[in-house]
DNA sequence: ATCTGCCGGTCGACAGCGTCCACGGCGCCA
DNA sequence: TGGCGCCGTGGACGCTGTCGACCGGCAGAT
């Protein structure tokens, strides 16, 4: 991985949609060559997917929370990893150090929904307790730190 | 926004390279209209941008932190969240309710470069302390809750 | 009832793009 | 030196993005 793929990296972190001949102008290549570098920045697992960002209000997700998950003494990570992986409004899971095992960061419609959230994470076997931060505004999110991938 | 709108959300949050006769094919209309609603979803702001997904580690950020930010009584959690804003290693930044004012995701080359960026974080007028949660691991990341948006 | 305007769709033209492949240049190694 | 791998260009061809003309359905006003 070179400087020309860091620019690739850092344009289509920026734009996803970008064609191959936009990168290739900003690049310096011809869009075959970007091509190529994509593909081979995919196939190994550098760039893993596209995808639009929409707000979530809009959507109908109107409550956020970030949510600590204590496990049990016996609880086995991975069991409760995959359980986790699961619930379809865990968008996020960190495996942390410290007294909680996982943050997790979950999108659902109501606070009632999040209720019904916790208790599904706190039902998960191995999970001893849940520690829930509600988030009252997301100011920004996701975004890339292009300055250490492409600086200049 | 109707369902098929909702279809379209899902699908771009999925690939966000899907060709709008792709989409169209999913959606049982012509390229066109699904590119005049797709141009709506975005002039509207539904739909945020496209983006790239990079493994972190392939460009250089080893390491990822969930850092919380307690201010000072008499911080001003607008100009906090201004000063988060220009560090460009702050991916995320929610705030949040609770002792904490808000909770951000970092993410830096090396422990090091955590050190330092917990020492910008600091250093920001208004910013009495930070509480810092390595992130072992990334489970997951992002994942759009599509069970909520177009469900089916 | 009819008429009008708006909305959202199809269709087609045309420039541009995505995909694939042939080929060439360059650097490295035996 | 020659051979090989890597990476690039360029071209062919099907596909797509963009735009505009046109159409039909629906709601509201008369």
């Amino acid at each position: 991985m070179d400087a020309v793929d860091r620019q690739i990296i850092a344009a289509l972190r920026v734009n996803g949609r970008a064609t191959y001949a936009d990168l290739g102008r900003q690049v310096g290549l011809s869009a075959s060559a970007v091509h190529e570098r994509v593909g081979k920045l995919e196939s190994t697992g550098v760039i893993t997917g596209y995808h639009a960002v929409v707000e979530p209000t809009a959507v109908g997700l109107g409550v956020t929370a970030l949510v600590g998950i204590v496990p049990t003494d016996t609880g086995d990570n991975e069991e409760i990893a995959e359980a986790l992986a699961e619930l379809p409004e865990v968008e996020s899971c960190y495996a942390v150090a410290g007294d909680e095992a996982f943050v997790v960061k979950v999108r659902v419609p109501t606070v009632d929904e999040l209720e019904r959230t916790l208790g599904r994470l706190r039902r998960i076997d191995g999970v001893a307790r849940t520690r829930t931060t509600v988030v009252l505004s997301t100011r920004f999110e996701g975004r890339p730190n292009n300055a250490e991938v492409a600086p200049g």
